[in-house]
DNA sequence: GGCTAAATGCAACATTATTACAATTAGCTC
DNA sequence: GAGCTAATTGTAATAATGTTGCATTTAGCC
């Protein structure tokens, strides 16, 4: 909910401010990623105006309290879906309708983790994406 | 080896440029990832120039060859070091000489495949980089 | 209501990416 | 090796995306 993560922002000493509410309003209503173009874009169809400097600073902010992510085969926008205390987050990527499923699973990061010690690496980040189809698309 | 790729390149049906073989040539030497413009300046700083258009669009086909990789976290490109027969390829990315190194492994990618599948997900692709210490980096 | 730091808007600019079309060239044939 | 042709590259113009410094506005406090 947008309520959630305004109440996470004024935890941290942020403003509830008119623009940031809209662009979490916007993220939490759409699955898709979004760049800050798009927001802007679906913002000014519902007559609202928010400056493109304002989302691009908006959307680091939210990221950087792990309240978004950034999609990075995409580059495009999504709101987090998980808490952040769940692990490392990853993605299912429907290449059909486009919608993002957030997921954390520590065994399968132990693992990763394990494989890429046996080539004398340490690992402190998963970055990973799939693509696919999700249920919905595959049946069809 | 360059001389490889412009091997599959012409088996493919595409031309050997002076463009194409300078482009695979930096890519070839340089391990960390590249943009095009990066591409472009390197090549500058040797008396060879290359429009960036022409940059982006043999990017383009050496990717759809598999012959290089555009990396999910930095956007740059890397010439791909595996066989594309050898299933789902990932990475790991050292954070502090940027290094990346290729690896792929077809247990690793059943699993999450099959964790995927539990959430009624069919994946097709895995986009995945590890990012941390190179075992270089790491003993320092 | 008034104050102040934080946040936004604005304008200008920098960077990155795309398009349409003209010029060039690799690889073929003779 | 010269000539041909489709593929490729270069050019120029433009679109899209991202960044910076500074003036203006506003949320949250008293």
């Amino acid at each position: 909910m947008v309520r959630d993560s305004i109440r996470i922002l004024q935890a941290q000493g942020h403003k509830a401010t008119r623009p940031r509410k809209l662009v979490l309003e916007v993220l939490g209503e759409i699955e898709n990623p979004l760049s800050p173009y798009d927001i802007q874009g679906i913002l000014h169809t519902r007559g609202k105006y928010l400056n493109h400097v304002t989302i691009y600073r908006i959307l680091d902010l939210l990221c950087s309290l792990n309240l978004a992510h950034k999609m990075l085969s995409s580059g495009g926008f999504v709101k987090c879906s998980l808490d952040a205390t769940e692990g490392c987050h990853r993605f299912m990527v429907c290449q059909h309708c486009g919608a993002i499923r957030e997921f954390a699973d520590k065994e399968l990061c132990q693992e990763e983790n394990d494989f890429a010690q046996n080539f004398g690496f340490h690992t402190e980040h998963h970055l990973s994406e799939f693509s696919g189809l999700c249920s919905r698309c595959y049946k069809k």
